[in-house]
DNA sequence: TTTAGGG
DNA sequence: CCCTAAA
């Protein structure tokens, strides 16, 4: 799922769209949809909504470029409430910044709303209403700010966000006039009207799609002409040329089958990443910029630290000196489909507004193996996937894909400060160990015992999302693995993580495995492995007793020799245990 | 899915 | 720890 993306690629999201040919209505009524591969539209699920409501909200959307698409796209359009032509309306986000001067708009769309909001969820209310909240106060702070972004962030920007524009101040005494006529105003005039008119400046200099844009949003309508009109008591009323009039409103409102419609909207929609990219020229002819590759997308992923990635992107932006690039990455809080927020962060890349999962260029912990997944079907706008799937949420390996090996390999030896606390509180942890009675470690340790280990890592439980990285073995797992050896034989981990380290569910049977092996190589190295009693310690990292080394020589041994009597007897090596503990160190 | 083994 | 082959 994806905010903007291509048709062929089956179910998207389109911020937007609307149904049908809602275009002719009046008032201007929208929702957010996903088409389907074929095209049809859906709407969109609440899920959707949250994670997409904001993006309607963006400035940037004020600044597309082509009057043209700006006809066929109505979610650029200041009328800012989206509900559904039919009946089952959506709660969706407003951008009040843009109606906070006209508040008699905002009481249409109150209007249109609200026959409808009894049979939808009262749940989906609230969160639309916090999302418009919230995406209001983002947008009154950055309203400006996204809009100067967004013209800089594309390097081919020919107007720099130069402030001989306009004032910031509205004069809304443009706007008190009877008869408002566009037609002769400059760009700067304009660009004043459009200020009193939205309440935000812009530095679009385009005059048709300055002139058509507020004659939108005086009108609330989007049957407005390029030209020659003059808006008379908030209507469109033609000048002296209504041929032309009439012209300009047939081509802007046409009618389309609603596949056609999808594939230009689907097709217009890019804009939304994209920038007023050389507004004075034909919107039609100018060239888009170039989306990012797959392979430099992946590339930019696979940078570990997150500067890095920044300056990187900032390559492709034209940097305005005075700017820090900070500006182009905010944080924003989410809300995600379970309820829980989640933090997200506007990112540039390459000149792209895109939002991705607050962590997930620099991932701290191993990255998802399937990360690759989404990319065999689709050749672009993969970054997004990776907003919408919350962490693990999919966590089937495909590890097939090799090419995601070598990414794997270098994220994964980032640092995590998590993890070296977690390393350092195992490690107290294991002080404690020694207190722990012989019985508790080999019987109860099981289930019961263990239990207060079991979360005392921070690994929240139901997230095996956050795999690990690197866990450091505490003595007490170390002594449940001895024993688990002891009891079960060595080779059958999976009976031991499941007997013996039901609480360590971090803790995988080849975890166990790859634990012995490296138990088994330190108790052969031992040097004063002969010695039981000495307590000779290894300067090396985890130090294991020496008693604990003796035993795992001594199970190596003994497995050894039940491996070759009677490999499959699997309640044989109790005796063996036994044997050992006999023989066995004092430390039990 | 589990185990064994290389890296 | 990760990855993979083999069972």
């Amino acid at each position: 799922m994806e905010v903007v993306g291509q048709e062929e690629n089956g179910e998207h999201v389109n911020k937007g769209s609307e149904l049908g040919k809602s275009c002719a209505s009046d008032p201007l009524i929208y929702q957010l949809v996903r088409v389907e591969g074929d095209g049809t539209l859906v709407p969109a699920t609440e899920d959707e909504v949250m994670q997409f409501g904001h993006l309607l909200d963006d400035g940037k959307v004020e600044d597309l470029p082509s009057v043209e698409d700006i006809s066929k796209v109505e979610s650029f359009i200041p009328a800012n409430v989206l509900c559904t032509g039919k009946s089952d309306l959506k709660g969706l986000s407003q951008s009040e910044n843009i109606m906070k001067d006209k508040q008699k708009l905002e009481t249409n769309l109150e209007d249109a709303n609200n026959p409808n909001k009894p049979d939808k969820n009262p749940a989906s209310q609230d969160i639309s209403a916090e999302t418009t909240q919230n995406s209001t106060v983002v947008n009154n702070a950055q309203a400006s700010e996204t809009e100067k972004t967004d013209a800089t962030s594309t390097p081919a920007i020919d107007n720099p966000p130069d402030m001989t524009t306009v004032g910031s101040k509205p004069n809304f005494s443009l706007l008190t006039k009877d008869e408002i006529c566009l037609d002769g105003l400059s760009i700067r005039e304009l660009q004043e009207v459009f200020l009193a008119t939205f309440g935000r400046q812009t530095n679009v200099k385009d005059k048709s799609w300055l002139k058509r844009r507020i004659a939108m949003g005086l009108t609330k309508s989007c049957k407005v002409p390029t030209s020659n009109f003059i808006i008379k008591d908030k209507q469109i009323v033609p000048k002296e040329g209504g041929a032309q009039y009439e012209e300009n409103l047939q081509e802007s409102c046409e009618t389309e089958s609603p596949q056609e419609f999808t594939r230009k909207r689907v097709r217009n929609a890019n804009w939304n990443f994209e920038n007023p990219v050389s507004l004075e020229e034909d919107s039609s002819t100018s060239k888009r910029m170039r989306k990012p590759t797959k392979r430099y997308i992946e590339e930019l992923s696979s940078l570990d630290n997150r500067e890095e990635s920044m300056r990187l992107a900032s390559l492709f932006v034209r940097n305005n000196h005075d700017r820090p690039v900070r500006s182009r990455v905010s944080q924003n809080r989410e809300i995600g489909s379970n309820g829980a927020a989640f933090r997200t962060r506007n990112d540039s890349l390459g000149g792209f507004q895109v939002q991705v999962p607050f962590a997930s260029r620099a991932r701290r912990c191993r990255p998802r193996k399937n990360l690759v997944a989404f990319m065999p079907h689709t050749d672009s706008l993969l970054v997004e996937d990776e907003n919408i799937m919350q962490e693990g949420q999919t966590e089937k390996p495909t590890r097939k894909i090799r090419a995601s090996t070598h990414k794997n390999r270098q994220l994964k030896d980032i640092p995590d400060k998590q993890e070296k606390e977690n390393q350092e509180e195992t490690v107290a942890e294991s002080d404690e160990v020694p207190e722990m009675s012989p019985d508790e470690a080999q019987s109860g340790g099981e289930n019961a015992h263990d239990s207060n280990h079991d979360e005392c890592e921070s690994v929240p439980k139901g997230s095996h999302v956050r795999r690990k990285h690197h866990r450091a073995w505490t003595l007490c797992e170390v002594l449940k693995l001895v024993e688990g050896v002891a009891r079960y034989g060595a080779g059958r981990w999976s009976e031991i993580r499941r007997l013996s380290f039901a609480s360590y569910s971090y803790r995988t049977s080849v975890d166990l495995k790859d634990k012995w092996r490296n138990l088994l190589k330190a108790s052969m190295a031992h040097p004063s492995v002969e010695r039981e009693g000495k307590h000779t310690r290894k300067p090396a990292s985890l130090p294991i007793p020496t008693s604990i080394l003796l035993r795992v020589r001594e199970l190596a041994e003994l497995h050894a020799q039940a491996g070759s009597e009677s490999p499959t007897n699997k309640s044989t090596p109790v005796h063996g245990r036994k044997v050992v503990q006999g023989k066995g160190s004092g430390f039990l």
